[in-house]
DNA sequence: GTCAGGCACTGACCAATGGTCATTTTGGCC
DNA sequence: GGCCAAAATGACCATTGGTCAGTGCCTGAC
């Protein structure tokens, strides 16, 4: 029987040396142009032996995506714990994973491409369960956050906690999606805008439309 | 020289035929899975000959974006013309906006190609510089809304019109993209939202924190 | 009328890449 | 040493975006 556990350990190490591997290069390339030979290469297998690990390059990205953001939560906590007031802590979740987005990028993309899936993803998967469970616990910050504000008259009371959540955290996508790639866009748009200010702005715009009483 | 002409006329005739068997199908299936082949074979023409009219699937893509968004800016004018003020003015921006991603909802996911491609992307052809343009057009009815209700009183005069306006826009791309697929991703993630009313909330935060009187 | 030149078009072909599976290797057990 | 199951392999496949040498029709000159 101490060999079938023994088995167990060894099948989580490689596995967690798989998403090594994959997270790596997934940091220089992205998710899109990760290629499954360079992952095997890289974790020094061949690429059949991925695929006893991960269903397909969905769930490969999944897990990556997942451990990123599950290292993310401790951080989030700690920056939220120091709040003076709910609406300061709902600053703070939005401050915390613009941060964490702006380190990395690319499990934003990964974020996107998740929502955008619609039905053709392979959910149910492992990977895909994990990272769902730990998108819900940083919405639930926000949640929280907003409550305590309720409380404490920081926040308005004629709200809902969970929708006005969803709000903060929805149109905080759109703002990362510009603030990560504000160099090319900025080329592209024919507008002379200074996009490094819209991050800051969403934010104060969020906090104020929050606001329980009214602040400058 | 009136061969020339009648060339020229078949040449953009013909490009315009590819668009349209690209749009009906891009409709069907999104950007993503639309098969040059097929493109080919609904334009009744061969693979090659679209890359004659076009340098690759990108442009393409934005060819039939360009139009979409080129359809669109009408009736964005029309909607705003109503408006009884510069605040519900940006309201009807974001509105209109809203309800043509969703008539549309590849278009959006076009747009959040384009914008997250960064580097990646081959500008410069004319179905990327005509699609950017419009992209313009349309913040720009953002900015003169912003500077309207500065004018009329209805928003807030300590913000500059540009950098508000981009910060509208970005923002609702976030909360847009939540709305277009929200059947999946209610059942992804794990907490019970209604995520009909993120729009509204959205908006309707958006004029609070514009606002320049106090409104509830 | 006819012929050369060129233009639009064709479709067989190529390269890249995610995924598969018959086969080989490994290691524990008797 | 022999046997078996689990793990790993890598040659192979299917899909698909993109290419290019070749075909044929139209035109304008003579």
């Amino acid at each position: 029987m101490a060999v079938a556990e023994r088995r167990e350990r060894e099948r989580v190490a490689r596995r967690e040396a798989i998403l090594d591997a994959a997270e790596e290069l997934t940091a220089n390339v992205g998710y899109e142009a990760l290629r499954m030979d360079a992952v095997a290469d890289a974790a020094e297998l061949s690429k059949g032996t991925l695929y006893l690990y991960f269903q397909n390059k969905q769930e490969l990205c999944a897990g990556v995506a997942a451990r990123l953001i599950g290292d993310f939560i401790p951080l989030l906590e700690a920056h939220v714990a120091d709040a003076r007031s709910g609406l300061d802590a709902a600053r703070r979740v939005l401050e915390s994973y613009c941060e964490f987005t702006r380190e990395n990028p690319q499990h934003f993309r990964f974020a996107l491409t998740w929502l955008s899936a619609g039905e053709k993803l392979d959910d149910g998967t492992e990977a895909f369960r994990s990272y769902q469970q730990r998108v819900g616990e940083v919405l639930q910050h926000a949640v929280v956050a907003i409550e305590r504000g309720q409380q404490d008259g920081s926040v308005r009371t004629d709200i809902e906690p969970l929708p006005h959540a969803v709000q903060l955290w929805s149109s905080m996508l759109g703002v990362i999606l510009i603030d990560l790639n504000k160099e090319s866009i900025s080329q592209r748009i024919p507008v002379p805008v200074d996009l490094d200010q819209v991050v800051d702005l969403h934010i104060d715009a969020m906090a104020r439309a929050l606001g329980g009483k009214e602040q400058a």
